[in-house]
DNA sequence: ATGGTTGTTCCACAA
């Protein structure tokens, strides 16, 4: 079973590129972020017709996900919408689902840019709430995947240069140690177990500044694994061809491989 | 220190 993650950066602008991805790249599931449309904006039709089933979390101009699952694998089942403990935060981030026995969630996590202001205290907030329900997913003792946009670059190997991002919300210590956080609870970080001695691999590459070009990019699309998950952990890749097509988003797909 | 790009929306803001 394979299962991909990736930001699209608008669903409607990137409607040809994500579909193209799909029919090459196949994903029994692909969990999708920053789809910038309510549902009533969604390519239900044209995804339907490529052979996959959708659930959608949306909002009007910003933020969104999305799950969608090969047909083949049955209904998507016990659609949650948003974090438990909202409060009254109407951003559309976090979507999660069963597709085929696997808990999925696709995950937007708050850019929190600039540091300082109230965008990042959103984010460190947002993510003490992702891991306080994080932990409650494990109490089921099964497979669950926690995939998307993290906005964390969880290392100083994980980008082009440590110096020029050193004010970033994405590499802040209390954003790392969030991370961590997650990890300490028993997920597994797919990309990183199966690439252990690598570095400067990138998930996301600014539009500006001929990032993409020069390779300078953050490694922040993760899947994050539960214990029962990481056990039919085969492979885990970063799939940069989406990347390179005209029109493209600025972030590529990351994939699992898991054991059936 | 600055400049650089894309998407959506309403004449900026978010990334």
């Amino acid at each position: 079973m394979r299962i991909a993650t990736f930001n699209v950066n608008s669903v409607k602008a990137r409607l040809p590129n994500v579909v193209d991805w799909l029919n090459a790249a196949r994903p029994d599931v692909a969990l999708l972020q920053e789809i910038k449309t309510p549902p009533e904006g969604f390519p239900f039709l044209e995804f339907e017709a490529a052979g996959y089933r959708c659930v959608v979390h949306g909002q009007k101009a910003y933020n969104g996900v999305a799950i969608l699952a090969r047909g083949e694998l049955g209904p998507i089942e016990d659609v949650v919408e948003g974090l438990p403990e909202g409060n009254g935060d109407d951003h559309a981030r976090y979507v999660e689902a069963t597709v085929a026995g696997v808990r999925v969630a696709s995950i937007y996590l708050p850019n929190g840019n600039p540091v300082g202001t109230e965008k990042f205290s959103y984010k460190l907030a947002w993510m003490d709430r992702l891991i306080a329900h994080a932990r409650a997913l494990l109490d089921s003792e099964r497979p669950v995947v926690l995939g998307g946009d993290y906005n964390v670059c969880p290392t100083d190997d994980d980008l082009w240069d440590p110096v020029a991002m050193a004010n970033d919300a994405l590499v802040q210590p209390e954003t790392r140690s969030r991370f961590r956080a997650l990890l300490h609870l028993g997920y597994t970080d797919a990309w990183r177990a199966l690439h252990l001695e690598e570095r400067h691999q990138f998930s996301y590459w600014d539009y500006q500044a001929g990032r993409w070009q020069k390779d300078e990019g953050l490694r922040i699309d993760h899947l994050l694994l539960s214990p029962q998950a990481a056990d039919r952990l085969v492979d885990c890749q970063i799939d940069r061809q989406p990347r390179a097509m005209p029109k493209a988003s600025d972030h590529t797909p990351v994939w699992v491989e898991l054991s059936t």
